[in-house]
DNA sequence: TTCTCGATACTGCCCTCTGCAGTATCGACG
DNA sequence: CGTCGATACTGCAGAGGGCAGTATCGAGAA
């Protein structure tokens, strides 16, 4: 593989993981899945070419080790791979940026039938609920996987948290305003003047 | 420009706005950025590629207009791109996926000093605050860009308003627990397992 | 009248990333 | 001895991002 690029977000995750300990490339990609994934979500494939990466820049070194004829590649963290990650603390962050299809969906629902309508908020919430599950999942494991970093792991895990909880109650209350339309092309009286004017704040009379 | 692949959640989401009106590509890109870049970022370059797609596949036809020489593209939807756009609307949605930069530095936030970690967090409210604001203005807009979409756009933006929201009153609240950490290996008395236990819905004894 | 500058209207290029198929070994269990 | 899930990858085509580059239009300034 030949490396042109720069490093990228995606690197100094890894470097991240790498810095907490050593790991095979399977390894991994089975760990971010658990905890990067929720967000920094990466495809599988990804995780195995860029380690490679790392080790070309000097961040990282690779072993190869083998189990009979099966050969694994072990990624360790080198000091310049600390020095480099902990500049990389004091950037800026990129935005956030959700992908959010339901919400499409949602948006042009006046395309379609209150029926659809009211079936995605219901896969929104699933969804939701199934993420909050595995989010009470991962905090009542013990023992914790990783006992000095718990401190990061509850903050991250509140953040995910709460994010779930928005998502499912505003798709609990999008039902609840929804049965009050006509349909999905007229809100009959249903105020969407007087949602907007909530929203930016402004008081409105009776 | 020769296609070869299927539809992407982009191609209906386009269809979806040229099922609203007749577009330019060069308003389509400046439509995106205001609306449905808040929940299907793209990039301004795909936004140009995509509709000749739609056109292929007989879902939206394009007429080539001109202004003295320069020339534009007027893309319309046909009516069977109406009714691709509704059949899509049945479909689940895909898993909502959420890219965090500043989430991943706060993770890995034990490989650099506690002030990073704090002006990490900072500029996560101020992001946060920025497109609250941004939304305010938004709901508050008169007269309302598009009138009989007026109920989709109050929804919509009810969502990303709890999903900022959320978000800032999580980062406001973990600076609040970061300053009573004693590095950020060492969180001191901060009970990490009690607020485990909170995540996960345990109760816990004093 | 000419010049500049922001808005309009795109294309090319290189890179990242995804998803899926394909390949192969290991170790446990039947 | 065979099967099956876990381990450990690679190749490839297509989606997508970011940025540089090209060119015209129209309004206001010099």
């Amino acid at each position: 593989m030949t490396t042109t690029g720069a490093r990228t977000t995606t690197s100094y995750a890894l470097l991240g993981l790498l810095a907490v300990r050593d790991w095979t490339t399977y390894e991994l990609a089975k760990q971010v899945k658990r905890s990067l994934n929720w967000f920094w979500p990466r495809a599988e494939r990804k995780l195995y070419d860029e380690p490679k990466r790392l080790v070309e820049q000097g961040l990282a070194t690779a072993t190869r080790e083998r189990t009979g004829l099966r050969g694994r590649t072990v990624y360790r963290i080198t000091p310049q791979g600390r020095a480099t990650l902990a500049e990389w603390l004091s950037e800026p962050p990129a935005p956030r940026s959700i992908e959010f299809e339901g919400m499409v969906k949602v948006f042009f629902a006046d395309a379609g039938s209150p029926d659809q309508l009211l079936a995605t908020l219901g896969r929104i919430e699933d969804e939701a609920n199934g993420r909050i599950a595995e989010l009470a999942a991962m905090a009542a494991a013990r023992p914790i996987p990783f006992p000095q970093r718990a401190h990061l792991s509850a903050i991250g895990l509140r953040l995910q948290y709460e994010q779930e909880k928005a998502v499912l109650s505003w798709a609990r209350w999008a039902r609840k305003q929804i049965t009050q339309w006509n349909s999905t092309t007229d809100p009959g009286a249903w105020d969407s003047l007087r949602q907007l004017d909530e929203l930016a704040g402004r008081q409105r009379r009776q």
